[in-house]
DNA sequence: GGACTAAAAGTCAAAATGACACTAAGATAA
DNA sequence: TTATCTTAGTGTCATTTTGACTTTTAGTCC
């Protein structure tokens, strides 16, 4: 049962897994959105009993991604709207009571998933959704790896459109406002935000209106997914070999 | 031979490197300051031949970071005056001729070591420094990290200090903006590029001037290390399981 | 002393930002 | 039928930030 094996060239090579923070955006009892993630129980040692990152070996022909993707799916039954590697984690010191032996090299992602979606999720005693700012005691360094996670997102909220990750088809600014809101922990202007959307041509009005408010009825937006929630750079093109490079 | 090994548990476990993509700043011919980067040859297949990224197999009881670290002074015999993780790769798909079975993961780096250094550091018909507007062709998938590594190393030069990992103790305005310039590829007013730095309350006026210039000396400045160059958010903090945190 | 060079300081208009006030369009209550 | 409530949507204004540019300063070189 040991972590480690030997390769052909003499080399140790350590165990590989790949686990994903998967955020969502629930509503509350007070009824506003909250930021929530998926966490899974652990049903053996180390930290057995304790919530944990749903994640798994990586398989042999399986692209990082795609083990991300694949995990999501099996843990949450969930597709993500958005995946995006976060870091790998591969201290020595990643949990008390971790040998060099036992060492463990993890791939993390992390992942946003709809708000409507997420109701429909699968959960049970061993899978469920916490709100980020009471999560229970995790295992491992999770509870670290979840910190950068969401001071990730935070980040990207700001300069970018991953905010729309969260929301359906079609949305009205004061819903969009909400999840910013949510994700940064403070109110926006609603003035000012509508300023700030309407300079994004990715973020379109669809000529209808939200009816059977109590109030005036609100635009319903949409987005132009021509133009992707964030900037990759070129990490968005497919890897290939500038040197012999076919394929494609 | 083969990069694959079967596990405890039945599962194979991938080989696993770490790269880096070495940065630093060259005077060219004409004088001006350019940003190239480390390579070295490869002396077996696959791309027998071809240069390649400084990199090796992780050791067994090795943190990720200090892999890089070593990697970087085995190569090149200097220390970096930053070093940060860029990605990990991991895809099926990077280069022609290799299969699943040969898989390879990357946890590449990226580094930046000073101009002075850079001199000083070890040459030899197997490693050296490439210009970065005119690479050679590259093994694997490692003009796709390159161009990514630029991309970051650009985006993150104007939102924080990393031009300083470029230079020695003490630098001129003007040096600075060489940084600068040869970084983002284009010329930055001196008058706008003053007013910035001197809101950054890191970069200190030593008091000092230079002197031996044909016109007026220019001011020495020098860096409060004790701010840091970037921020790195949660994980410029030790990595420690909340649950069970002892250890510092 | 005058020409030359880059340092350092200063100017100014345009653009972006943050804090508000005001008007519009519906539902609901009196 | 009219007043009230609530949020949508528009408008204003002062402050800050940004980019382009001018002027003055302190040295070297001839």
């Amino acid at each position: 049962m040991s972590a480690i094996d030997q390769t052909a060239d003499g080399l140790l090579a350590p165990n590989l897994a790949v686990s994903t923070v998967i955020f969502t955006l629930r509503t509350a009892e007070t009824g506003e959105l909250k930021l929530a993630i998926a966490l899974v129980k652990r049903i053996r040692a180390p930290f057995e009993g304790l919530w944990a990152l749903p994640g798994g070996p990586l398989k042999p022909s399986e692209a990082l991604g795609s083990a991300a993707a694949r995990n999501l799916r099996e843990t949450t039954g969930l597709n993500p709207r958005y995946l995006e590697q976060l870091y790998a984690f591969g201290g020595l010191d990643r949990g008390p009571g971790i040998t060099p032996e036992d060492r463990m090299i993890s791939i993390v992602y992390w992942a946003l998933v709809g708000t409507e979606e997420a109701e429909l999720a699968l959960a049970n005693e061993n899978v469920g959704w916490f709100w980020i700012d009471s999560l229970p005691e995790l295992a491992f360094d999770h509870s670290l790896i979840v910190e950068y996670a969401l001071w990730r997102l935070r980040n990207k909220l700001e300069y970018s459109r991953l905010a729309l990750g969260f929301l359906s088809e079609t949305f009205t600014l004061a819903r969009l406002r909400e999840v910013y809101a949510a994700v940064l922990g403070r109110d926006l202007d609603p003035g000012n935000f509508r300023r700030m959307v309407e300079t994004d041509a990715a973020i379109v009005p669809t000529g209808e209106k939200l009816a059977g408010t109590k109030h005036r009825p609100p635009q319903l937006y949409r987005y132009d997914s021509s133009m992707g929630l964030t900037d990759l750079g070129p990490l968005s093109r497919p890897a290939i070999s500038k040197a012999t490079g076919e394929k494609k």
